[in-house]
DNA sequence: GTCTATACGCCGATAGAC
DNA sequence: GTCTATCGGCGTATAGAC
């Protein structure tokens, strides 16, 4: 590449794409050794086996989620504006999850679906927005159901997630972040 | 097989199971044949395609699915009963769905990642129960928002079930379905 | 670090005997 | 209708030259 970047980091990043698009296991070596523009064999040079470049995109994966949940504890002022912001993902990124779905639920339904051993690690994914999440309800007042809403959230989100997927319908979304804005202010002071 | 049944059906039937359990992509030929021990030459006697296999079980499920509204429908003795009957199906169904998720959604999901030919046709599985609930919001005087309720009630359906599957979680299930059943009967007649 | 060449198995699919 | 034998292709993975 033209950079300073090592290979190994575009090898991880350009799995991370097609393992979201295509799925993990209809995504080939030949499918990442051409986006990366590199042979099948240089592969192996950096990875051993499948199986390792998926557990260092769950890494990536995890890593940039944490980030982001920092960030948004940053920019978002009120624990409110913070959960808003975690809501507001189905709109941003719309037009990607119509087409394949949540990146998060759709790698743990096929871990789980192959008995794959990395399932685990995916869901630790989930576990970031759940604690996340829970913190937000903490500070909201809500400490003894907090991980209740915080699931419930994170339910809401993937149903949604899964039917705009099915029916690639936009206002279905929409409407649905609607509804959890205004479930949402249910449970914040006014 | 000992009785009459024809081999085709016990093909479907176990194609169903597995494509279920393991995913259509994860699932071979060899998986099948030997779940209904025949060879696998034998196979392409009643399919050519297993694109074709796939076609016969998503109108199996269609046909299961159907069967099984019409039963809700008999044995339902309110609009709310029936509703409550689908919202059920989370516990009945429960330890597969937590070992294999929706069987609905994760198939939906699979081949809309595989830009798959028959992700349209999987979709009507979800039709199916989208225009079902509906009509009974509509026996429940929601005429107007009807489908509104039912998409919302099937996302809520299929989060429980992808958290559920991730987690592991059989109380998240209890405490969820109780939530709908809730919600529920904010739109039923007291 | 990157390449070519290659091994080896499983995949979907076919041909043809019984 | 069911079988065995086999094909061509692609999958992961390895060996070894540069």
């Amino acid at each position: 590449m033209s950079d300073g970047k090592p290979t190994r980091d575009y090898i991880i990043e350009a799995a991370d794409q097609l393992f979201y698009q295509q799925g993990y296991e209809h995504t080939s070596f030949a499918d990442i050794a051409a986006a990366v523009r590199i042979s099948r064999g240089n592969f192996y040079y950096h990875f051993k086996t499948k199986d390792d470049i998926l557990d260092a995109v769950i890494e990536l994966r995890l890593a940039n989620t944490q980030d982001m949940l920092e960030q948004w504890e940053i920019t978002g002022q009120s624990p409110q504006d913070r959960i808003k912001h975690f809501i507001n993902i189905l709109i941003t990124n719309q037009t990607k999850i119509m087409r394949y779905g949540c990146p998060v639920g759709t790698l743990s339904t096929e871990l789980a679906k192959m008995d794959h051993s990395a399932k685990t690690d995916a869901s630790k994914l989930f576990t970031l927005f759940r604690t996340w999440l829970a913190q937000q309800f903490v500070f909201l007042g809500h400490a003894t159901d907090a991980d209740n809403l915080a699931m419930h959230l994170l339910a809401r989100s993937q149903g949604v997630a899964t039917l705009a997927n099915a029916f690639r319908d936009k206002e279905f979304i929409a409407q649905e972040v609607t509804q959890m804005n205004e479930w949402l202010n249910k449970y914040c002071p006014s």
